[in-house]
DNA sequence: ATTGAAAAAGAGTAGCG
DNA sequence: CGCTACTCTTTTTCAAT
């Protein structure tokens, strides 16, 4: 699908803040609010925009400690056995097969410290893991919402001063 | 902040879609639509909801390759170092200090794989960096929007069949 | 302290030129 | 695409528990 530079900027308006009235958009990217409107039920329905959700602080909900947890399977393993395994786990926010010696990267959100533990401790019980190598976050320095930035608009260039 | 089970879910609806009217959310969970209102109010001044924001599909916008990188960094750097450094670059989305032999983790995003080797190329240059570690991602696996799950709601402990 | 109901203001939606 | 008219939501107010 194509998008041109009114679609990228009405993209990075509602990443911004979802809520922002068509008519606010409109003013920010020159277009009138159905106008903003047209384009946004046609961006849902390409898929382009998956949906609208709430920003949460993960803390306020409880969870206070997040790690990375590289893995280690079997010769044989599919992508897809790991993706079906590591699925049923709430605490596994994101999880992607990658290249090197590890063979997926997981990254986990828990109550505690003894929580992650509990968790890759399930997970290595798997058949298919060898073995596991956590690291546990200390501090996040920078989590940016999908979508804010946009490639074409600035190509990742800043003057390292 | 003290959160209750309404909050909660409440949280969870506007994660789910943070569209929905307060009329439907407050049926979802037992409330009026003034009442919900109100607690989201609430919950976005006490800081537990952050903000609103459309769901992007990252292909749509150019974004099909992502990488973690390891950073190994000098003795005495910082980690407000590391966040003012990489946080200039729009293809990190995340990053954080960690344990273990690494000192940070870095989440990218990018047009293409050349992409990602030139924005490599220069957090390498950063003068704090000693080496760094690459890991270009294959396929993902899971992808969870953070609060969709609730700690207290269940337990992470799917049945291991 | 928090709720539900009702009125007023505002935004989403669809059809027109 | 922009404009207008109509409908539905959000927002505020008020009384009650």
């Amino acid at each position: 699908m194509e998008l041109d530079r009114l679609d990228r900027d009405i993209i990075a308006a509602l990443v911004d803040d979802a809520r922002q009235t068509y008519a606010v958009i409109g003013h920010r990217v020159g277009l009138s609010a159905s106008a903003v409107k047209r384009r946004v039920d046609r961006l849902r329905e390409t898929g382009a925009i998956t949906g609208f959700s709430a920003r949460v602080a993960p803390r306020a909900l409880g969870w206070t400690t997040e790690a990375y947890v590289e893995l280690f399977c079997q010769g044989k393993t599919k992508p897809s056995d790991i993706a079906l395994a590591v699925s049923r786990f709430p605490e596994v926010v994101a999880a992607a097969t990658i290249t090197g010696e590890a063979d997926a990267l997981l990254h986990i959100r828990a109550t505690d410290v003894r929580h992650v533990e509990r968790v890759i401790e399930r997970i290595a019980a798997q058949s298919f893991v060898v073995r596991t190598k956590s690291s546990i976050v200390l501090s996040r320095l920078v989590d940016t919402p999908p979508g804010a930035a946009v490639p074409e608009a600035r190509n990742g260039s800043p003057a390292p001063s």
